[in-house]
Order: C-alpha cells, then sequence, then structure tokens
RNA sequence: GCGCCCGUAGCUCAGUAGGAUAGAGCGUCGGUCUCCGGAACCGAAGGUCGGGGGUUCAAGUCCCCCCGGGCGCGCCA
C-alpha cells in the first residue's frame, strides 16, 4: 500500500514523464496539483493550456475513480476521489504505511556527531544529532540502505593533552597543566578513576615520560569519555551501525594509500617557510621518515586542494614531519569511499564550514584515482541559542558553564530536545526555548503532537469498553475528508524531507523515469511542520466531532486510527516517542 | 578583507529545480464545554518578503550592487 500521493505520482511519470507533483497551496485547487505545461511550453513551443489539456486526457483514465482531474490555465488539479481516499484511510489504519517503498538496495553513509572524547556531548552535538539520526531513518523508511557512522578522534595531541590533564589533576606538583589542558569538573572526576593505571606513569614524572606513553594513557581516558557519550547517546535514542576509531585508521593501509594516490596524481609538493617549492617527493609516506625522524624537516608537504575549487592549498604533513588532522581525514574519507557507498554525506558544526572545500577536494582527488562514483555532500548544522524565561543562556567553557546534551535531557527530556532541535532547517540557527520545551501546553509543538496520539490511543480504549468498533470508511463526510485527505500527504512529506537526487532515487527504485535533479537540502523540519499541521486537524475534528455515539462512530474510530498510525510513524522518523498517554 | 549561513506579520519561523490571492505557530483581542482527555477548539486584527537595479509570460525564490546580523578564514582539531 502506497497511498495517493504515490499512486499519482506513478502514473504521472509512466505516462507523461517525470513531472514534479506537489500538494496545493488552497483546497479549492483540489489535493495535488502539478505546473508541469508550463515548463515544458517553452521547449515544446506550445501554449500551457493546451499541454495541461493534453496532458490531463492521456493519465485520466489510468486515474478514474481514484482522483478527478481539472485543468486550469496551464495547472492540473487533482482531487482524491472521496471513495478511493476511504479505501486508502482502510489500508492506513490497518497500519499498511510499512511498505510504503521498495528497498532501493542504494547504500548511504552519514556521519555525524563525531565530537572529540574529550568531554561531554553538548548542545551543539544535540542539533547534529537529531538531524544525522532522522535523516538515517527517513532514509530507510524510503527504501535505502542507509547507515549511521561516529568517527572518535582518540589520536593526536589532544589526547596527549587530556592524559596530561588527568595526569596534573592527579599530581597537580608533579605535572604542570598543559598549555591546551581540559580543565572542567568532569576532568577532575575522572582523574580519579585512573589514580591506579596513572601510577607508573607519575613515577616517571613529566621529564621522562614519552608522548607515545602520554598518548597511550590519554587513549584510555579518551574511551572512558567514549563509553559516557555512547550512554548520552542510548539516551538520546541514537543508535550508531558504525564506530571508526581514529587511531586504526592511522595503523591501517589508508594513509599510505592515501598519500600514492595523492602523489601518483601529482597532488603534492613541499614548501619551506620561505616559499621555496620542491615538487621531488618521496614514494611513500614512510619515506619520509628515517626510523623515527623527519627526513625533510622545515619543509611542509601540501595537497594541491586549489585544484579541485579550494581557495588554498593545505598543509597534510608539518614541517616538523606531523601529518595533520586534515591528512588522516583525508585517509579516513578514502576509507568511506572504497567501502563502496552510492552517497556519502558527513554533517559538520556550524563552526566547520571552512573544511568543507578541502574536504570535497581531496574526495574528488579519490574519485578520480580510483574510478569509484558517490556523491559526497557536507550538511552544516546550524548553531543552536539556548534561551530561557525569554534570555539568552550564555554557554562559557571559561566558566565552567557548558550545557551538556544530558543536562538539556534532564531539563526538558529526550523528546522535546530532539522535535525541537528539528523544528528548523538543519543549516539554519535554532532559537531553543527551554521554557517552552517544558511546558505540557499546546503551545508546546512537541506536547501538541504527542497529545494527538495519545488522545486517540484513550479514545480507542473507550470506544472498545463501550463496544464500537471501526468501520470501512467509505466516502469520508465534511471535515473527515480534512483529516483523511491530511493523513495521505505523509509519502509526499517524506519524499520532500531528502534531497532532489534522492528523491529522483526513490522514484528510480519504482522503475520510474528520472529528471536527474541534482541539487537540494536535508528538510526534516518539512516532516515536523506535517506532524504539527495533522495533529491540529485531528484535534479540531475531534473537538467539533462526537465520535463514538455518533451515526459514523466506525468510520470515525477507523479515521482515528489511520492518524494515530501516521503520527506515530512520523514521529518515529524524528526519533520522537508516540506515548500512549501523557501523564 | 575573503568565504559560508541568514534577513518574510509584534516574536519564532515555513515557503526546496520561479508558478495560482505570500502561509503557520506563538503573542494580542474576542469567543466555545450537558459530550469520547479543555493538555483542546473557533474567529479577528496584523506584510512596501532588509534596500535598489536586472532576467522572465511569471521573482520571497535566479543574477548584480548596497545595508544589517551570525559563523569561519592555522603547519589547531
Amino acid at each position: 500500500m502506497r497511498g495517493a500521493y504515490i499512486t499519482l505520482e506513478r502514473t504521472l511519470r509512466e505516462r507523461v514523464g517525470p513531472v514534479e507533483v506537489e500538494r496545493t497551496q488552497n483546497p479549492k485547487f483540489g489535493d495535488f496539483t502539478t505546473n508541469a505545461p508550463f515548463k515544458l511550453a517553452r521547449e515544446r513551443r506550445q501554449p500551457p493550456p493546451k499541454i495541461a489539456q493534453e496532458m490531463a486526457e492521456s493519465v485520466e483514465p489510468h486515474l478514474k475513480g481514484r482522483f478527478s482531474l481539472s485543468v486550469a490555465g496551464g495547472y492540473i488539479n487533482f482531487r482524491m476521489e472521496d471513495e478511493a481516499l476511504g479505501g486508502w484511510t482502510d489500508e492506513v489504519a490497518r497500519g499498511r504505511w510499512e511498505s510504503l517503498f521498495p528497498k532501493s538496495g542504494v547504500r548511504i553513509l552519514v556521519e555525524f556527531i563525531s565530537a572529540n572524547p574529550t568531554g561531554p556531548l553538548n548542545v551543539a552535538n544535540a542539533r547534529a544529532g537529531a538531524v544525522g539520526d532522522s535523516i538515517v531513518r527517513i532514509l530507510k523508511l524510503l527504501g535505502y540502505d542507509a547507515e549511521s557512522e561516529y568517527y572518535v578522534n582518540d589520536a593526536g595531541m589532544q589526547i596527549v593533552n587530556l592524559g596530561l590533564s588527568i595526569l596534573h589533576f592527579i599530581a597537580p606538583d608533579k605535572f604542570p597543566m598543559p598549555e591546551d589542558g581540559y580543565r572542567g569538573d568532569y576532568v577532575r572526576e575522572l582523574a580519579r578513576e585512573f589514580v591506579s593505571e596513572a601510577a607508573p606513569l607519575l613515577a616517571k614524572g613529566p621529564t621522562q615520560l614519552s608522548l607515545t606513553e602520554a598518548e597511550e594513557f590519554g587513549r584510555k581516558v579518551a574511551h572512558r569519555i567514549l563509553q559516557l557519550q555512547k550512554e548520552t547517546l542510548r539516551r538520546y535514542g541514537i543508535h550508531y551501525d558504525n564506530f571508526v576509531h581514529e587511531s586504526w585508521i592511522r595503523k591501517s593501509e589508508y594513509p599510505e594509500r592515501t598519500y600514492a594516490i595523492l602523489r601518483r596524481m601529482n597532488l603534492l609538493y613541499f614548501q619551506d617557510g620561505h616559499g621555496e617549492i620542491s615538487h621531488e617527493v618521496p614514494p611513500s609516506l614512510s619515506d619520509l621518515y628515517d626510523g623515527g625522524t623527519y627526513r625533510y624537516p622545515g619543509w611542509a608537504l601540501y595537497f594541491k586542494s586549489t585544484l579541485y575549487g579550494d581557495d588554498k592549498d593545505r598543509v597534510v604533513v608539518r614541517s616538523n614531519g606531523q601529518p595533520t588532522y586534515f591528512f588522516w581525514d583525508a585517509a579516513y574519507h578514502l576509507y568511506k569511499l572504497l567501502r563502496g557507498y552510492e552517497y556519502i554525506y558527513d554533517i559538520f558544526g556550524p563552526d566547520h564550514h571552512g573544511y568543507i572545500p578541502r574536504m570535497k577536494a581531496v574526495m574528488r582527488a579519490f574519485m578520480e584515482a580510483t574510478g569509484r562514483e558517490a556523491t559526497y555532500d557536507v550538511i552544516i548544522a546550524g548553531q543552536v541559542n539556548l534561551y530561557e524565561e525569554g534570555r539568552r543562556v550564555r554557554m562559557s567553557k571559561r566558566a565552567g558553564r557548558i550545557y551538556t546534551l544530558d543536562d538539556l535531557m534532564d531539563e526538558v527530556g529526550k523528546d522535546a530536545v530532539r522535535f525541537f532541535m528539528l523544528l528548523r532547517a538543519p543549516q539554519t540557527e535554532l532559537n531553543f526555548d527551554l521554557t517552552l520545551a517544558k511546558k505540557a501546553v499546546k503551545e508546546n509543538p512537541v506536547f501538541y503532537t504527542q497529545y494527538a496520539h495519545a488522545r486517540i490511543r484513550s479514545l480507542l480504549d473507550y470506544a472498545e469498553a463501550n463496544g464500537a468498533e471501526p468501520q470501512p470508511m467509505g466516502a469520508p463526510l465534511g471535515e473527515e475528508r480534512d483529516v483523511a485527505a491530511l493523513v495521505q500527504y505523509l509519502p509526499y512529506y517524506l519524499i520532500k524531507t531528502v534531497p532532489l537526487n534522492l528523491r529522483e532515487g526513490v522514484f528510480a527504485s519504482m522503475g520510474l523515469p528520472s529528471t536527474s535533479g541534482t541539487t537540494g537540502q536535508f528538510s526534516p523540519n518539512l516532516l515536523v511542520d506535517y506532524l504539527i499541521e495533522l495533529a491540529h486537524t485531528y484535534h479540531r475534528f475531534y473537538q467539533n466531532n462526537r465520535i463514538v455515539g455518533a451515526p459514523r462512530q466506525g468510520q470515525r474510530l477507523t479515521l482515528s486510527e489511520a492518524v494515530m498510525h501516521t503520527v506515530k510513524l512520523g514521529l518515529n522518523a524524528l526519533g520522537v516517542e508516540a506515548p500512549d498517554r501523557m501523564d
């Protein structure tokens, strides 16, 4: 059972080709509409009304009994026939949204949050997490084989610093706090857990301690912090398919392969502090070193990312021989590419958009070199501002006032956090009203939407206790039609949530022609808006119409059930629960 | 200075390959309960879509310039 929208899309694509169908803005134009005749007018050298007329005639016989058509200027408007609408509603009421879209087998990887394992997850991570996880959930509903991934930066100087910070708190006199140390309360608390493990290092003292030893110790601490982060993630309702550790990437074959690819494509060169350039780059990464020492001190190794659209070339190995974060990240992305995904998405925080061009550059280089094609794109999760009692909650790391994701969930609950984080388009700035999120009133859209579900659950119990049973819908009457029609928009909004190329993929997986759209953004906020509207329409219907005891009680129970399933499916796609009661 | 995001009702925001009279929620004002959850519902007022040019049969949407706000511009991660 695929519902009205899919039926319509499918028929139009089969009969007249790939045209775009939209929900009408005004109900007087029917339920769905297309402006395809306008778009074809130039190419066909015919007036839009004429094209509309022809299209309508060719498609009408195939929609008989399900949609009535009307041509208005260059538009074709479609109205769901009431009997068909009733039939679709019956299906939904039986929970038949399950098989919405066929499995396409197309593999998609979405990486998100990937917070440094040096502290608790924060509010920005909460946004990226809500966006990333709901995108994965929605892609799965659309039939894609989507995976979520978390990259753990458990290597490098920050991990050394983490280890040294812990040592400092255990033995403040012996170990000074490093320059870029971690001072939060959580570090102080963690230090207590590591007292015995730190003993051998403490005995050595700061001067005898090697960088490697400090990093190894820091990694143990990082993995402990990761455990705590995973705890938070579970509470937040996010399940990851994969965790990939930077420490593993560093030891893997991918750094050498990255180097080899970039070198083979002539994308590497040395530059010293005076701007001298040398293109004599040794054949392998390990050739840069002799034992443990760098053979080109004073010379940094650059990647010609400008050849792929970046605004400057990027250092991959510093003049002291240390590869940069970017280099390891490139190696990690090579690993992603070689795993064979057709779409690879990264979700970055708002402070990382300057990083996008170089990632896209290196990915393009990889694709050229390996012949593997994938769509790589970055989604920015915008900044979050917290407000309480109308005032901005200032977060300052220095003052120790960091608002963690756990704090947020303690404050307003997991469902409210997730819902509010998805209220706006991913890349935009978001104002999070803590006071509102806590309220159990209609002004709070989470409660409002969940309440629709709980209200129906309660109604169905009442109906059962009073011997009222659902009946086939038939043709919906009066306000019933508004509700039934809105239920049918679910697939439309699910598809609207993903970029155009992925929408096309959904149609392609149904064997339908593609328009090869390539632009567009992920917009789970559209699904959020839809659910609020559906809840609103149902609340109105419920308010104005008696259900149990009314002449059409059986039909109205069916309609209510259909709404219940739809709200639940939608909320779950956002990672939000659909509770049976609101107490 | 350069780059990215943003500017739409008093507030927070939709408007996604340009398309029908620019929508919603909150707030404000005024209403609704003999009844299944009032944690709800209905109605009204409220707009030069930051400003100016341009492209188009058609611009909130595309292009150029300007104004305002946020973020980013390391051999940090």
